[in-house]
DNA sequence: CTAATGATGAACT
DNA sequence: GTTCATCATTAGG
């Protein structure tokens, strides 16, 4: 069968296409799933990006094909979710920063231990934590239909192109796409 | 081997 | 606005 499926090809092109579709988790304690409110997009010859100085052990995910996951552990507590994008052999990657959650919200709830639906998914560690994601799903194909997949939604009519959050270098670069108006974006504005 | 740092979040003032 | 919990990865010796 056909499957819809986005550009990848180039990550801020992607980062901007890939608000709107949904993130399914289908796992052993249920499915959760959210929509993508909020990415950022990170190139090779970024100096803000893991792959700027080349291949290491951690990234080489990055350097994959379009279409896994890349997952990293950071700060020592965190898990944040990406998006491959790009030719096999170049590090790019979409970050997921928000999602607005529309299914499996009593599990994303028990997850976070948080009660605040707002306050589930509005941040890229924050998400992974609410969908259960970990490093365990790191290479993961997101269009397989199976475990953790995208899947397409309703095009949103305004997005907001902003500076990207969290970064020292290149810190001007505005790499970071958000749906106007979602409640559930981290931070708006920048 | 050691040391610095980070694509964060929560809890403060 | 600021501080800090907490550790894998990385660069450097």
């Amino acid at each position: 069968m056909h499957k819809n499926l986005p550009d990848l090809t180039d990550a801020a092109g992607a980062a901007k296409i890939l608000l709107g579709w949904k993130l399914v988790h289908e796992s052993e304690e249920g499915v959760t799933e959210g929509i993508i409110v909020e990415t950022e997009a990170y190139h090779q010859d970024d100096p803000a990006s893991h792959t700027y100085r080349g291949r290491t052990k951690r990234n080489a995910g990055m350097f994959e094909s379009a279409g896994i996951a890349y997952v990293y552990f950071t700060y020592g507590m965190h898990y944040c979710f990406n998006i491959v994008t790009g030719s096999k052999g170049v590090g790019q990657a979409v970050l997921v920063r928000a999602l607005e959650p529309t299914g499996g919200l009593e599990l994303m709830k028990h997850r976070r231990q948080q009660d605040s639906v707002r306050l589930l998914t509005n941040g890229p560690a924050k998400l992974s934590q609410a969908m259960g994601i970990t490093a365990e799903h790191y290479g993961n194909n997101l269009f397989d239909g199976r475990g953790l997949y995208l899947k397409p939604g309703l095009q949103p009519t305004d997005i907001v192109t902003a500076t990207r959050i969290g970064i020292s270098r290149a810190a001007d670069i505005p790499w970071r796409f958000y749906i106007d108006g979602n409640a559930f974006v981290s931070k708006p504005g920048g």
